[in-house]
DNA sequence: GCTATTAGTTAGGACTCCTAAATAATTCAG
DNA sequence: CTGAATTATTTAGGAGTCCTAACTAATAGC
């Protein structure tokens, strides 16, 4: 017996919006600090840290410029700053020579690893939540990206809930409720992932398909 | 008897981090988006939107840096370019004639409400929670910038924890466990703000065990 | 073999963001 | 009540972000 309980969700949402603006705000200023030290400005931090990611294939300019959501030139010369400072180098890609394949230096590999303490500020923050509320709070931003992404406010999420590999709610056991095929066993939600190398994007259908299950199945809750 | 949970936790921070990251590009992004249109940019839009929130109060240049993170001399030029546009009006400060009183033109004003539509993007996603994990979620955001807070990574938050008429687990109501003593009545968890126009700092001791009660409350759960 | 298309760069301009060094006005101490 | 410290803001200078529009260069399609 709420009184308006509609009215109460709504602004919820707006109270959300004003506290994830806010840790955006944090991020941004602590990567601006963390930077300065060693001239390095947030959107470099995050070039850097975007190739340590994916070291495993070809990354050319305009894949740095989807993961970062900027304009193709801004990622050229952003890069091309990276590679006059030494820290990144440019290679004609064997497999189109229109393309670049780039790649960390010894010294960019090194940064790439600092960049990452950027967070530290953030990270401090979300450990002091409960077990329980990372778990939901997880799983509320895998909502969140899979939005973006279909918005197209973000590149492709490496995340299970788009991956070949993943599917939803598969076993009784409601503590490791859904499988992942690459690492061959049932998961639980604490370890969904949202940047994962082993991603593989499942089909269009198919990942419709897999979010719905998603979704539905935390209807019970 | 689960395997490694203490493990499995610290993941999902990190995990965490990666989303909350990504929600930030999103955000940033879609500012310039929105902002180009109407010749403003990211930092522009937030300055009329911080002064169109507190236009009750004397807003100086310095409260502006404070808001958005940023160091004085940059919100200076800021500021000086929204006063170009005629988006923003300076005026001398009657209590103090070193400041300046900023305040909104009538197209400030206008420009400002629109600002807010930039996140409408990021608005949709967090559409998809449900009740239990918007109040989740909500509780979550409130511990981490209450951190943040402390840390100094943002300005004071105008939220409820850290505030005089706060106070936290006073009703027996489990709906509705804390009262507000400017609204004048119990409020469930889902009703706090993250950035109240009421909101009344308290004072250093006040907050630090009005905090803790408001962390152990939900020990329970 | 042309003509798309695609990968990336250049050019040009507004603005962000910083640090360091002014310029004012206020407050405080003696 | 005056000179020194403090506080609010601006200027100066420089690197870099970020955009759009216009250009090379290489691949792909017909």
């Amino acid at each position: 017996m709420k009184e308006l309980p509609m009215r109460e969700d709504e602004d919820i949402v707006e109270h959300i919006i004003t506290g994830l603006a806010k840790v955006s705000m944090a991020f941004r200023s602590q990567a601006w600090e963390g930077g300065t030290v060693r001239g390095l400005t947030p959107t470099q931090g995050h070039i850097l840290a975007a190739l340590a990611e994916r070291s495993e294939r070809e990354v050319r300019v305009t894949d740095v410029a989807d993961a970062l959501a900027i304009t193709v030139p801004t990622a050229s010369d952003a890069v091309a700053t990276l590679e006059q400072k030494k820290l990144v180098r440019k290679q004609r890609s064997l497999l189109d020579s229109r393309a670049l394949a780039l790649s960390l230096t010894a010294s960019g590999r090194r940064e790439a690893l600092r960049s990452g303490g950027w967070s530290e500020v953030v990270r401090a923050g979300v450990r002091l939540l409960s077990s329980e509320e990372r778990r939901v709070f997880l799983r509320g931003l895998a909502k969140v990206m899979q939005s973006l992404q279909e918005q197209g406010a973000i590149s492709t999420v490496r995340m299970c809930a788009g991956c070949t590999y993943f599917r939803p709610y598969v076993h009784a056991d409601s503590a490791k409720p859904h499988h992942c095929d690459c690492l061959g066993k049932p998961m639980g939600e604490g370890q969904l992932r949202l940047d994962c190398s082993d991603f593989l994007p499942a089909s269009e259908a198919d990942r419709a398909d897999r979010w719905r299950r998603f979704l539905d199945g935390r209807c019970r809750h």
